[in-house]
DNA sequence: TATTAAATACGAAACTTTTCGTACAAAGAT
DNA sequence: ATCTTTGTACGAAAAGTTTCGTATTTAATA
């Protein structure tokens, strides 16, 4: 039986590894561990043991063929952040996605090109309906 | 000396009760568990617990005065949420307010009207510049 | 091959958050 | 005035997360 692992959301240790995982690949846990102590000590351990609860929970898959086995998230970071911002959408913003952007927008400096972006998505939308 | 609470992020828990109180300002405890459990089954001592810790914390303060005690929210919605926000995506985004926004408004269905008024602040923050 | 280095497995401690039971106090009803 | 209801205080259990120590296995190297 397949488990539905969809409402299992990453904790803020799993989703700092998973972050590292979607930037740099099927990597090991040396690699994560030490790429997590260039901003704050961790031990080897820790991370390990981590990595395999989220080996256990679904979050990662790795590859055991090595004596070091390689991991890799499970979702993709476009679908994982959706999940993310989706559950902070409606536990702190009561389900309005115009309310968190609002908030998002008024008090991050942005470029204008991160601008144009957001307003070509908005025109794109528009378009749709 | 006056202790500085702006670390203090709320627990999932916690910002539960501190939507009820923005939506409805000065609360009892009953009439917070009361609306908690139009949601979901909470016990009256676990809504209690709660905000007497976040009173310990700072989160809200209380009116003693009658028997029934009055909580309010310390800070701010506008205030705390923007502090969510932030947080949010520092952890999740990389400090983008650009990759959060094109998540939350590419995976919500947001009205004309709500998309009138981020263009309008998208506008009024190019104006700005 | 024996020794050393590096990895995994795993249990449990330490911490945090949530939940609830129990004791007690205050107010209202009979 | 006593009884019942409703509230607070508080400790501790339960649940979830993070951290690490130790045992064991695997691979490299002397």
């Amino acid at each position: 039986m397949i488990q539905n692992q969809s409402q299992l959301m990453p904790t803020d240790a799993e989703l700092e590894v998973l972050q590292l995982l979607w930037e740099y690949g099927e990597s090991s846990v040396r690699f994560i561990n030490d790429m997590l102590n260039k901003k704050r000590e961790v031990g080897y351990t820790t991370t390990l043991k981590i990595m395999q609860i989220m080996n256990d929970k679904g979050l990662v898959a790795r590859n055991t063929d090595q004596k070091s086995h390689l991991y890799r998230a499970v979702l993709q970071e476009n679908k994982a952040k959706t999940k993310l911002v989706n559950e902070f959408i409606s536990n702190a913003f009561n389900g309005s996605a115009k309310d968190l952007v609002m908030h998002a927008l008024g008090n991050h400096q942005s470029t204008q090109n991160e601008l144009d972006e957001i307003k070509a998505l908005i025109q794109s939308l528009e378009k749709k309906s």
